[in-house]
DNA sequence: AAAGAGTTTGACCAATCGGTCAGGATCACG
DNA sequence: CGTGATCCTGACCGATTGGTCAAACTCTTT
């Protein structure tokens, strides 16, 4: 968790290496389909060398998902409790698809381990996810009360958003092989939808 | 595929036993993530009887893949094109929850599959899934065209119906965990959600 | 009850798994 | 330049992997 220890030029750069070879490797065969071999590879380190910088092939999933959950929950934090209700909550719909597609190698990281039962990551789920989670449907169940947004039931809006944008990013080769080779790429369409599906969710 | 082989009592029930075994653990590990001695062990049987049935681990996942593949498009196949379009596409949301519920396992596989790159089914995806969308979606696209339902993008209108649906299984952990003890069982209010959520966008 | 097909298993295999270790290579710094 | 800390690697370890095989067991059929 809090290393603040100093590092050398070369432990910052490997580590960075590592990490990002270990993203690759893990956000596609998940924990245990992942090898450390795999990951020296991508990295274009041996195996032992991976070892002096991390401690054991779980301290690198580890620093991986701790690190994305921080980033990953940012969007729902920038929803404002004083701006528009329908506004902010079509803005957080584009920040999490804009999400999907610039990190979708962090959203199946995610997908993977909640798969698995999320046995690595289940503190934070209870924990910083579920907070901040309260916390924003107390604001949007706020809106609805108010009559500034249609009524619906606030987490499982949250829970629609979360489904639907990530669904881009850890779906993409299903979504790609149905639209064939002219949606070459999907994200404009999808957010045009979004726009609209949400939209209508929100007025009256 | 097609084994349309003479099957003694026994085979029977011990190919379904490990097909049940392994549905348990590649639904939660993947393929790669799977062991054949977890399945064994999950089937009451040993190793090497395992691979009396079946040549191959791989032959295992295969199997489970192309049975679920026939069962997963049946909610889309009973979309009828003669029916009442909005209550067509809302009784299509309805049976695919029910699938989510009925079926988290199934679910879960597909998932990891896709995640994974869909190594092992891509042909189908491209095929048999392909088609049946394109199908589908023309006749979508023509209930639009025809002012009997709102215009939207139909393949978008397709893949959220999944997204949403199969997220009730394939992230049923962080559902719970975020609804907390309160929310015992999810679908109930899914159900209402998702009813209304594709109402509004439906309508004009 | 005999026989043959069908079923099950313990022992085993080569390959790969996560991880260790001693020692050599390279670096920063005085 | 020297020297100590840092960095890197080949060889290796026990455990586990997917898979094989001959022998033994059980069931069905006559």
């Amino acid at each position: 968790m809090a290393e603040p220890q100093t590092r050398t030029r070369i432990q910052k750069k490997n580590r960075e290496t590592i990490l990002n070879a270990a993203l690759d490797v893990f956000s596609q065969f998940g924990f245990r389909g992942s090898t450390l071999d795999q990951i020296a590879k991508a990295a274009g380190l041996s195996k032992p060398n991976l070892l002096y910088y991390f401690s054991s092939k779980e301290a690198i999933h580890v620093e991986l998902l701790s690190c994305l959950m921080d980033t990953w929950l940012d969007p729902l934090r920038d929803l404002d409790p004083a701006g528009e209700p329908r506004e902010e909550i079509l803005a957080y719909v584009r920040r999490k698809l804009e999400m999907s597609r610039n990190f979708p190698r962090e959203s199946r990281l995610f997908a993977n381990e909640i798969l698995q039962g999320a046995p690595r990551i289940m503190g934070a789920i209870k924990g910083e996810l579920k907070e901040l989670t309260d916390e924003k449907v107390a604001v949007i169940q706020g809106w609805m009360d108010a009559g500034r947004i249609a009524p619906s039931h606030p987490y499982h809006l949250l829970f629609s958003i979360w489904s639907l944008t990530q669904h881009y990013a850890d779906f993409d080769v299903q979504v790609r092989a149905v639209l064939g080779d002219e949606g070459c790429d999907p994200f404009p369409a999808a957010g045009q939808y979004l726009e609209t599906l949400f939209s209508k969710l929100l007025s009256a």
